[in-house]
DNA sequence: AGCGTTAGTGGACTTGGGTCCATTAAATTA
DNA sequence: TAATTTAATGGACCCAAGTCCACTAACGCT
């Protein structure tokens, strides 16, 4: 795919490492909204068009930076913990939720981008929210082969049913909390 | 609140019409960020400041004009009506899905335009959401008076549930079909 | 050293949402 | 009729995302 060039001016690598790092940085402290590209790129101390050399849009820049910084600790729930499913997924939920304290407004500011480029959304399906219905999917697949969840149910459906329940009040503003990821393990389990 | 003029010049009430008319036209035909303001006003015949004199921002006239014109087929469940809930649910869901064939674009577009305008979400959430998680709490509760769901369960956490579901299928341009509905409402009711 | 190639720079430019303002239009009241 | 009040108009203006372009910088190759 990408092969590196056997001529030419090398790309400064520090400078896509500045520009994540400044862009990160700007939209936590002042919102997505409320930064220019102007103040990324004067902040990262490069030119407009090196930061378009890297990324379309500043969309594709900030998902690249939080991606980068959330990677390290991806947390996708361990399939051999010998603990039931439904507390695997409320703990689960419940770590997601840690992390949209921090990370919630950038997210719903990349969610509403997506729905404003067609690109961008694709992008962002692929490395963002598939991967993340995958990891619930996942568990509930290894709930129904342990038989904590009937077979009968449809996995990938009540994945996104999931993920619907909690982006609804991340998008709405409304807390998320412990309780409400209680609440979701026992629409999917049952009552306990 | 907002008292009749005793003086002056009166408001040019068929400028809003036409406003509406122009914005809704202009947004089905084209896609919301593809149409400006300059379109609108244009389309509509009046000056620039005629629109925000009436309107905050573009988002406001159009929530405002889909709610126009989807009052008049409003479509609340009946809770009068005999049927078991769970097909009044599925019956529901299946009308909002058709609505959404028609303004699902438009109402993408103005859930992402929430996540940018904090002012717009809260009017938004009023006018919008609020009402249509209610009439499903209306049927949640009401399937709970006939005996038709456990009285234990939440009926607003259950709606909030139910519009995510839905919300999440939207908004990454999945199907939305007379499938999924039957989907939720298994889920709701349990496996019929 | 010179050439081709690619990257980075600064600045002009386009487009769109939204504001500001001076001027004109249409009503009420004196 | 004149004074007052509010609405409508057109156009200038600000700001921000993204594009374009001419120029310069850094590399490999010969």
């Amino acid at each position: 795919m990408t092969m590196k060039n056997v001529s030419g001016r090398p790309v400064n690598a520090q400078a896509s490492l500045d520009l994540r790092a400044a862009a990160l940085r700007l939209v936590r402290e002042n919102g997505y909204e409320r930064v220019s590209i102007a103040a990324i790129v004067k902040q990262a101390g490069v030119a407009r068009q090196t930061l378009y050399n890297r990324w379309d849009t500043k969309a594709d820049l900030v998902l690249d930076a939080v991606l980068e910084e959330t990677q390290s600790y991806a947390a996708a729930p361990r399939l051999d913990d010998p603990r039931p499913c439904r507390e695997l997924l409320e703990e689960f939920l419940a770590n997601v939720f840690d992390h949209l304290l921090v990370n919630g407004d950038v997210l719903r500011a990349l969610i509403a981008a997506a729905q404003q480029d067609a690109a961008f959304q694709e992008k962002f399906a692929a490395r963002f929210i598939l991967p993340r219905e995958q990891m619930i999917t996942d568990l509930l697949r290894q709930a129904q082969t342990r038989g904590e969840l009937s077979s009968g149910r449809d996995a990938e459906l009540i994945s996104g049913l999931v993920h619907g329940a909690f982006w609804y009040r991340l998008l709405n503003r409304r807390g998320l909390d412990r309780h409400f990821a209680q609440a979701i393990a026992s629409e999917v389990f049952g009552q306990p």
